[in-house]
DNA sequence: CGAGTTACCTGTCAAATGATAGTAATCTAC
DNA sequence: GTAGATTACTATCATTTGACAGGTAACTCG
């Protein structure tokens, strides 16, 4: 079956639109107190959404191989923004959580990105259903990963 | 006025949705003809979606540095992705072309990207209403840019 | 215990990127 | 026609990123 013309056309433009943006985001380099690399900026969102995460399970979330994973958080650790923690059933393993003042420094990012979107998507409604697609989109996409 | 607490934390996952997604796209590095690194990529559809653009107009929109845009140009071009040609009007100025061979190549990467993107994106309506919802954002980070 | 596995890490290399400085050609305005 | 602005480019440097090879410690299972 595969997919017809007109909607490889706009799934095309989709993720040209999603690229694009990205950039603009990294350019708009949020001086959101400490400076972050756009991978420590992902590293970094990963360990926020999910404590107490393991940089195995987080590598592969970013899509990084063992040993950039662990480059990037070396430097996020040297800023005091993640903590490692021994896991108590496994020593091999550890365990991240983000500091204190990575909340703080989310937060002013999180001000930043808000008030550069806020003019564009006002619609609270609309801002949803973006997230709902793309949350989908992300998901499948990491799936397909790990997948391969 | 200010953007309301539960808006701003919306706005702060799309934010991230979009870099999340767009490392994805980025790592699965659809080997589609010539192998594009991700900034070149990103100058190639901006000058297919202008063709006749300028490299000082094209790097406003990429937002690169015009050194770095030259760059990229000049790897397009070697390529043989990119076409020079000078403006009648103005000597010092250069237009850029994509070639027939720019073209299929950018249909491979509409396959890949559509494929990926097709089975989380299935429905019409919702894959034009991100569309729009995006178009409005890309154009307004531009914007917010130029003004800067 | 001892071989094999797992989790995490360091060292190192090459490529991609961001930024600055500076050059050359052309145009504009006086 | 000359000073200054504009357009495009090259050279160069530091940083970031991706990938590989390999090493140590802890765990598992016979």
């Amino acid at each position: 079956m595969g997919v017809d013309e007109k909607q490889r056309a706009r799934l095309f433009e989709l993720a040209d639109l999603i690229l694009a943006i990205s950039r603009h985001l990294h350019a708009a380099k949020t001086d959101a107190a400490e400076s972050w690399t756009p991978l420590e900026a992902a590293v970094m969102r990963y360990i926020d959404h999910q404590p107490g995460t393991t940089p195995t399970q987080a590598a592969e979330a970013t899509q990084l191989i063992s040993s950039n994973f662990s480059r990037a958080l070396r430097k996020l650790e040297q800023k005091g923004l993640v903590r490692r923690e021994a896991d108590p059933g496994d020593a091999r393993r550890v365990r991240l959580y983000p500091t204190q003042k990575a909340g703080e420094n989310l937060r002013h990012l999180e001000d930043a990105w808000s008030r550069l979107l806020d003019e564009a998507v006002p619609d609270t409604a609309e801002a949803e259903a973006a997230i709902t697609t793309l949350r989908r989109i992300e998901s499948q996409l990491l799936a397909r990963v790990s997948r391969s």
